[in-house]
DNA sequence: GCAATATAGTTGACTAATCAACTAATTACA
DNA sequence: TGTAATTAGTTGATTAGTCAACTATATTGC
């Protein structure tokens, strides 16, 4: 990758990974997408096990709309449910499901061996400070 | 993000910024999307500026059916070219065109502000080592 | 020299997710 | 108090990209 400097070919090979990881736990996962298990790990940890639309787009990354798109059929399968908000009517609740939470836990555990397995074949024995470097890339909005 | 090993945690990490910074740069890249930019460096970086489709494939992470469907337009607006191979009637080439010289270019320029940004804003004084790592996760195919 | 296998690429059917425009409710403030 | 601005969420139209199945060419091994 010449002529590029090493910032925009952090990004690029960043984009590339992410290309090969989302296809990975796409079929890894046992029919739940990595957004998917996003979301319900995202309830999982949540207060109540409880989240606005909007936290929810906002721990994960996603729009707004792409929130709505995919809570859909995870409501209608049962993962996720829905709950009005007594105190702001414009707020609609998702609530995780006893369905997503059963999904959930079988799928931590597919995520947890798929995570070991490529982190070991990229040689990388303490995850600690990528991530640290990513959550900040990832927090950092401009 | 409590009960995850950092192992997922680092991916969850990870697919969250990508999915911002996919909306960053597809935004802020002229009309191009990322993977179409990341499409024209491969081109730019090549010998020849000329690339198998299957090979494009390979070094952006994406699959054989989805250089397909990118490439198509990118034909149709000039962007690349089609080139035959006389050695393996199979194959076919993708060629970097002028219009798509001129639009690298400019994404380029734009793409490196982007990228300074938000280095900056996540307080990465040097990026190597994390492209480093991510680079070792790109690869290794499992 | 030819059947079996592998490789390059495309296509149909589908899913995921975007943006822009919209509704409805809430908050701020003159 | 009443209007303007903000916020939460949804929807229509669209694009990007997947998988599985397919065609066509090339390679391998008997």
């Amino acid at each position: 990758m010449e002529n590029l400097s090493p910032s925009v070919q952090v990004f690029l090979e960043l984009a590339k990974a992410q290309t090969i990881l989302t296809r990975r736990f796409d079929a890894g996962l046992g029919g739940l997408g990595l957004n998917e298990f996003m979301i319900l790990h995202q309830l999982h940890i949540s207060t109540d096990e409880t989240l606005r639309r909007i936290d929810l787009a906002d721990n994960v990354g996603l729009t707004q709309s792409g929130i709505t798109r995919l809570l859909a059929p995870m409501e209608k399968i049962g993962l996720v449910k829905r709950k009005a908000c007594a105190e702001d009517a414009r707020v609609s609740y998702v609530v995780l499901a006893p369905g997503g939470k059963r999904k959930y836990e079988e799928a931590v555990e597919r995520a947890e061996m798929i995570c070991e397995e490529l982190l070991a074949a990229a040689h990388v024995e303490n995850p600690e400070p990528l991530r640290q470097t990513i959550r900040a890339i990832g927090v950092a909005r401009i």
